[in-house]
DNA sequence: AATATGTTCATTTTT
DNA sequence: TGAACATATT
């Protein structure tokens, strides 16, 4: 074995060299941290602490088989278990989820399915969807189960409107899932969570079984996980978390920061390794990282310290439009390439929405540069894929429900909705799963003719596909091909001919199953290959083809290239819109940002556009994070033209992005939708960017939003009488909060309902 | 069941 | 703007 302190700096030797007692190490971005993780890992194997006793958990499967790979490198051993916490909770719920009344061959269903189950809840449930959305309903359960809420946790109904439907649709949700013997992603945390906390000799036992945990990333660990670290680590508290709070980016999903902020009072005598030293990026870089960092108010100081030599300036551009932008950055990509500066493996493009990405591959498909996106449509994602893996765990789980649901008339067989609603009052009254309500549908002729046949048809597939899961996984999605024509179905129903790309799919999930197939051990080879799809994700797909990486400000967290770009850093867009108005969120833009920045390592350009949008000619004013960096020590300029020559530009568009260029088209557009606005009735005034334009708009259109103020009395045709609370925004996004005689208390948009003073 | 036509709504998403 | 979804029409 080689020496495991051989080049570390006195940092990362202290946090290798440690072994018993919680030790929390805040690794800046490009610290070396996954090397003084496994050189950690491999120096406690050196004391004889036992591999198995040894857990490290990640947050993608990628950071964990990076760990592994080293690892391997450094020690030749591999039973150290690494993985990520959906892939530990996983396991765990395989072997002890009978304590929430989950069986071993549960369904793990990713945000579609969940998505779906939702929906029926919300109908079983009596909830009405008319003033409230379904997104914020998922998004409330997500949050309770990040927190590892039970449903019989809940004791006070919710308070307003929304929380009230959230707690109705959770708890039928969660019945659902059970019934179906499923779990969603944060069911995988939270059943694990739970078990732990009210089981507490099996929590003894796994805390003395995994001696040593160690925790990346754990800035974005939310209380779910939280909660089964702690557990894991409250009697034998060898426990190593790293991580770095300015890159806590997951805050909308729950991630608390305070997790990594409070550990030194949750695990007393910690020690404390500052990981500071950067061997990843420039000077030039880090500066620009450093400064914008540092506006961030809620943070603990610390320093990015340079240990590169010097490199170029990073570049600020402000582009015309959005098209200027891709064109000009995928031109100085291919020609860095044509003049061997660089290869294409070298370039990453980062933004901070998906839909950016689209004038970015038009730029260089142009050029014929080779790009992977990351994100975007998944393949896990396509239909073929989802109807084929629906077949196949209908099989591993036959009370999956919402399995059945999507495959039952896949291939059409004349089960339409009405055959569909029959079997499910069936399933219902009986408390069985469809497909077993579908066989006693037939038995009892309760079916029409038409009905009768698919249905026989379906289960004599269902039972053909059983029989092959005893050979192999490709086995049956061989035969499922076979008999249902599955590719000639899609190609037909979309009335186009056969889709290569859906033929080439269809033969990767093959080939995945049949590696799956092949380290077939324990016989269990059909329910592995669902796991190991469902936990599977985008950023798995990066390779290291000679390809410009283009993908979004968050999947680049862990990543770093040569090149890097990061566009529309744009006031809404970077910061986002929705995180304008809370200084929380606001900061947590300026993290992300600040990821992005640490990603490079030789270059990096930031760009703007003057103009972004529908139609591409929406003005875009600079993000005020751009005002915010050492614009002396950049180098500034237009992007049509060479370094240094608009270097004042940016500070012009600054504070009259509504100013000189589109003073002559603004009233005109504004007129226009002014005018559709009169015509299609206020209700549907179209969506305007500014607050000044909407109040202008507003007024135009004849639109009486002001005249709602706070204190005011109103009447609602359907909640009678009320006082306005408060009032928020403005034109046609203004809210009102009303508080209702009746006792209700409801928010309206007022461009929306049907108010009036009273 | 297929097709046309209207309506709505646009974050990020490690798993 | 346009995709995704819902509704209407044949």
């Amino acid at each position: 074995m080689q020496d495991i302190f051989e080049g570390l700096n006195d940092a990362q030797r202290a946090a290798v060299s440690h072994v018993d007692g919680p030790m929390l190490t805040l690794a800046g971005p490009g610290s070396g941290k996954t090397r003084v993780v496994t050189h950690r890992i491999a120096h406690l194997l050196q004391q004889g602490v036992s591999p198995f006793s040894i857990i490290a958990l990640t947050f993608t499967n990628k950071a964990a088989q990076e760990m592994k790979k080293r690892l391997e490198r450094l020690t030749d051993d591999s039973s150290v278990w690494m993985g990520t916490f959906h892939g530990y909770c996983a396991r765990f719920l395989r072997h002890y989820g009978r304590l929430v009344g989950l069986s071993e061959n549960f369904s793990i269903y990713d945000a579609d399915d969940s998505k779906s189950a939702i929906e029926q809840s919300v109908l079983d449930s009596g909830v009405s969807l008319t003033h409230l959305k379904i997104g914020d309903i998922i998004r409330g359960i997500g949050k309770l189960k990040n927190s590892a809420i039970t449903p019989d946790m809940m004791e006070e109904p919710g308070r307003s409107a929304l929380d009230h439907a959230i707690q109705k649709v959770y708890v039928a949700y969660q019945k659902q899932l059970l019934v179906n013997n499923a779990v969603d992603f944060d069911d995988l945390l939270m059943h694990t969570a739970t078990i732990l906390r009210t089981n507490e000799d099996l929590r003894a036992d796994l805390d003395a079984k995994h001696r040593y945990i160690l925790v990346d990333e754990y800035q974005d660990t939310n209380l779910a996980q939280y909660l089964i670290v702690r557990g894991l680590s409250l009697d034998h508290p060898n426990i190593n978390v790293t991580g770095d709070p300015d890159q806590s980016i997951y805050g909308w999903r729950g991630a608390d920061i305070s997790n990594i902020l409070n550990f030194e009072r949750d695990y007393p005598g910690v020690k404390i390794v500052r990981l500071e030293q950067n061997y990843r990026s420039t000077p030039e870089i880090l500066s620009v990282a450093d400064t914008l960092i540092e506006n961030n108010r809620r943070r603990k100081a610390k320093r990015l310290i340079p240990t590169r030599s010097s490199g170029t300036k990073v570049a600020l551009r402000t582009y015309i439009d959005a098209r200027q932008e891709a064109d000009m950055i995928a031109d100085q990509i291919a020609s860095a390439i044509l003049e061997e500066k660089a290869n294409a493996r070298d370039f990453a493009i980062l933004y901070r929405t998906n839909n950016q990405s689209r004038l970015l591959e038009q730029a260089l498909l142009k050029r014929k540069l080779n790009y992977q996106l990351i994100g975007g449509y998944r393949f896990y994602h396509r239909q073929e894929i989802r109807d084929l893996l629906a077949y196949l765990r209908l099989v591993n789980n036959p009370t999956d429900d919402i399995s059945f649901k999507r495959i039952i008339n896949v291939p059409a067989r004349g089960l339409g909705e009405k055959t569909l609603a029959q079997v499910n009052e069936l399933a219902r009254n009986r408390e069985i799963p469809m497909l077993v309500a579908l066989r006693a549908a037939i038995d009892r002729g309760m079916l029409s003719r038409k009905a009768q046949t698919g249905a026989k048809q379906f289960l004599t597939l269902y039972d053909q596909l059983v029989e092959e899961s005893s050979n192999s996984i490709v086995a049956m999605l061989q035969k499922l091909l076979q008999e249902t024509k599955y590719i000639e179905y899609l190609a037909a129903k979309k009335s186009e001919a056969p889709d290569e790309s859906v033929e080439g799919n269809v033969q990767e999930l093959i080939s995945d199953a049949s590696e799956v197939d092949l380290v077939n051990e324990d016989g269990n080879a059909l329910q592995q290959f669902l796991e190991q799809v469902s936990l599977s994700s985008d950023t798995d797909s990066l390779t290291s083809d000679d390809r410009v990486t283009l993908m979004t400000l968050h999947s680049a967290k862990g990543l770093e290239f040569d090149h890097v770009y990061i566009i529309a850093i744009e006031q809404d867009i970077l910061p986002h819109v929705r995180s304008r108005h809370n200084n929380d969120q606001l900061e947590e833009e300026r993290r992300l940002f600040f990821v992005g920045i640490t990603r490079a390592r030789e270059t990096l350009q930031l760009s703007n556009a003057m103009q972004r949008g529908f139609g591409g000619n929406q003005m875009a004013a600079p993000s005020p994070f751009l005002m915010e960096l050492p614009r002396a020590e950049m180098s500034l300029a237009d992007g049509g033209d060479e370094e240094g020559s608009m270097a004042s530009d940016l500070d012009d568009s600054w504070g009259e992005s509504w100013g000189d260029g589109s003073e002559s088209d603004f009233p005109k557009a504004l007129e226009r939708k002014a005018r559709r606005a009169r015509e299609s009735s206020w209700k549907s005034l179209p969506k305007l960017q500014s607050g000044s334009e909407m109040i202008a708009a507003a007024t135009l259109a004849g639109v009486p939003v002001d005249e709602f103020e706070a204190g005011m009395r109103v009447r609602h045709p359907a909640y009678g009488q009320g006082t306005i609370l408060s009032t928020e925004g403005f034109g046609p996004k203004r809210m009102v909060r009303i508080d209702f005689d009746q006792g209700d208390r409801k928010s309206f948009q007022l461009s929306k309902s049907p108010l009036e003073l009273a």
